[in-house]
Formats: structure tokens, sequence, C-alpha cells
DNA sequence: TCTGAATATTAATAAATTGTAAACAAACCA
DNA sequence: TGGTTTGTTTACAATTTATTAATATTCAGA
């Protein structure tokens, strides 16, 4: 499940397909994963599936409008921190700012040009994750989610896939205290049911292997990881 | 439900002190905190005095370009996570992509309307408090909700949950009396049913981990907390 | 300074949450 | 296929947290 995002995924919704597939032809030009809809529900639906990275959203659309798309998505939990472009010929700055106050990251007008808005894109990417690489570094410890590794002072310690993911979570965060919901989400998908003590036992297994300090339990709450 | 109290602060560097003025008043109306500069090099030497949030850039300005002081504040540690907004005449794609590529979060063309400008800087910082979190300070005290940390004078207090989420609810507005109802909404749910001590007990407990000082009784009223 | 209502305090108890071992099931791999 | 690893559940123990109940104290107003 986390492995998915080692490239990141673009969902584009416009009702003008020429447009869709310039958009979609220079992400995927840029190394980005693009998906492609026509309309404001294609929009959620797709969403919904993919769980995009990005989502650059056409105002006028038949059906719901891109403001009417994001103020639905930002209302669910698992999209109320995944980045929104609108895109537009509209260019009165009453809409700009509806459209930023909507909750949108970034407001573009047509015609666009099409290194503008893949500047534009790596830019809010830039801002949310300034990681170099996959190799996630904290203390003793690597975490490498490409190669599917965790060292700790540079011996391999093997972690069977359920743990890794739970511990990159838990790591790519440090000190932040994860909601046992949020686990189960990220890490099991959010229509997986599983039992109450699974977490539970996982976290013990990775404790077990990485030392009992380097998951903190915070009662009520959830877990948080600290090296 | 928490409001982050502290004023931002806001770096404008423009050498036509018309612009700089508009904009400071605009930002100021909105309760950021804002610092002038005429040229690159006051931006940069106020940069290291204010430590900014975020800082506004003309891109033409006389001595040191706009483009010149971000790759130098970018190089510096301390400004490599600064939010940076480039202002400009220039409209043309490839300065607008190298002003991105640069480092700069958003690249505004003139003229601005102070309203969209506002919008876009209420837009980046609330995507890099959703990254970042946010932590509450008051006086001594430091409520982080994203790490479920409480600090006084630098040293951890551990609190269970009903305790921190009654702190956090009282500390959101400081010197505001809580209802004992609007405590019991907030905390424990609207539906759940629980004695009139209750509420006491955990306010004892906070008092015993914080000192007696730091939550006031209002009698007959409710409770609210002051540093 | 009394008096009654509101709040404080403490300790006991209840409730909720997490830890653990072990058994079982499912997936994986020669 | 059979054996091994991995994932999940179960049942129970251990622990922490939340609530109540009983009693003391405080405080404002008569």
């Amino acid at each position: 499940m986390i492995l998915e995002t080692k490239a990141r995924t673009i969902l584009i919704a416009d009702d003008e397909p020429d447009i869709l597939e310039i958009i979609s032809f220079n992400l995927q030009s840029q190394g980005y994963h693009s998906i492609c809809a026509n309309n404001g529900i294609e929009a959620i639906e797709l969403a919904k599936i993919h769980k995009p990275d990005l989502i650059i959203l056409d105002v006028m659309m038949p059906g719901k409008s891109g403001f009417e798309v994001c103020k639905f998505l930002r209302a669910l939990p698992e999209f109320e921190n995944t980045i929104i472009i609108f895109l537009t010929a509209l260019n009165d700055d009453s809409t700009q700012i509806k459209g930023l106050e909507t909750g949108g990251d970034d407001y573009i007008t047509k015609p666009i040009s099409p290194k503008v808005l893949i500047s534009r894109v790596n830019a809010l990417f830039r801002r949310i994750t300034k990681e170099t690489g996959s190799i996630l570094q904290i203390g003793d410890l690597a975490i490498d989610r490409e190669k599917y590794v965790v060292t700790l002072n540079n011996e391999e310690i093997i972690l069977a896939r359920k743990e890794f993911e739970l511990l990159a979570l838990l790591a790519s965060k440090p000190a932040k205290v994860f909601l046992r919901n949020e686990i189960l989400n990220k890490v099991w998908g959010s229509d997986v049911i599983v039992g109450d003590r699974t977490i539970d036992v996982h976290i013990r297994k990775i404790r077990q292997k990485l030392g009992d300090d380097c998951i903190t339990t915070v009662k009520g709450v959830g877990y948080k990881f600290q090296m």
C-alpha cells in the first residue's frame, strides 16, 4: 500500500478531452502517474479508488463543478491533505479567491502552459516532502522503501511486509502520533476490516526486533515513533 | 478546533514604496505582522533579524534581484523551509518557471490585487500548517496536538487523553471562560453523560501537573486558562 | 459571620485500552 | 505438495485512565 506511492499519482478532471490529454502527457513525461476524469462525479470516484497525491480540477464542468468536488473531497478525512489545483478560464479575482478559500492550493488560469503547470506541481510537491531519495534515515535506523530493507547500525533487520509498512508509516513523521484509525487506513486500507488487536501484535513484533523504545504508546490515542 | 494564536511575520521586499505600503497595510489588516525592505540586501538583513514565516520578493530590484535573494536565503538552513512568494511585472512563462524552480512557492504577476495576494498567502500557510503541524504556545507552555506532547519550560509533562484534550481546549483561547456545558460538549461529546464532579477531577489533575495557577475557577460559570 | 451552593479533594471502583502468548489461517515458495 | 513464513484472531493479563462517591473546603451573599 505504501509502496504504490513511489511515483506520485495525479488526478486530472476536465470536460475537454484535449486539455486532459495535453496535461496528462506532460505530467507523465515528468515521471508522474496520471489519471483522467471527464467530469466532477468521475473525479470523485477515481479519487476514492486511486488516492492521488494531487488533484487538478477544472472549475467549470457539467454536473459537479470543480469547487463542489473540492468541497466534497476536503470533507473526507482521506482527502483533507491532498493537494488540489484549480484550472479555469475564469480570470476574475473573486473566483480565484473563492477557489483558494474553498481549499485549493493553487489556481491557474487557462490558457495554461504545460511547463508552468508542471513547475507549479513540482513546487507544491517540493513543499510537502523534501526527503531525498527513498531512504528514510532516523538516527541509526535506515528505512529503504524501494528495496524494502531496514538497517539498524548498518545491520539488516528482517521485517515482514506489514511490519515494514507500519514502521515506515510511523517513521515518516517521527514523534507524530498516528491514530489507530489512521494506521488502519494507511497500512491496511480503508476497506479492510481487521480485529482490535491486530495493530498491537504488529507493533509488538517491531518492538521485538528494534527494541522496545522505538515505538511509544500514547494510550487512548495511538502510537508514535521515536529513535 | 484548536486555533493558532501566534501572529505570522511576513517580510516584503520591493523597491517601490507604494507597493510596499499597500501590501503591508493589507497584510496587517488580516492580522499578520509585516516588515518592509526596500531592496534585496535589506531583505536579507531583515530576514536574518526577524526570521519571517513568509517572504514576498519583488523580482526586479536594484542590487540583488528577488531570485538572487531567494537563492541566497535558501542556502541557509534557517530559511530552507521559509515560504517565498515572487512578485513581478514580468509575465513570461520562462521567468515564472525560473522563479518556481529557484525555490519559490508561488509567483504572482503585477498588477496584483491585494485580496488575491492575501488569499494566496493564506493558502500557503494553510498548507504548511497541515504538513508541519502547529504548536500552541502560551508563555512557557507549549501544546503540540500532533505529537500529543505538552511541555512546560521545555520539560515534558505527561497528560492522559482527557486531561490533554481539556487543557488543549482551555488553552486554545486563553482567558476565555469555558462553561461547564461547553467543556462537556467539546471534550466528552454531546451524547456522553457523566457526573457533575468529573470535570473538577480532571481540572485538578491538570493543576497538579502544571501548577494551581494555570486554570482559574469562575464560580457558577466555568473555568479559564491563563499562564 | 452564618449559610447554602458550588467546587475541591481523595480514595475507591469501574471502564477502557493495550500487551502478550498461543493457536489458527492464509499466503508463499521451493 | 509440504513446509515455512506471515497475518490475524482469541483469550486473558496487565495497565492505565475515567468516573463516582463521600467528604471537605471555599466563597458569595444575607
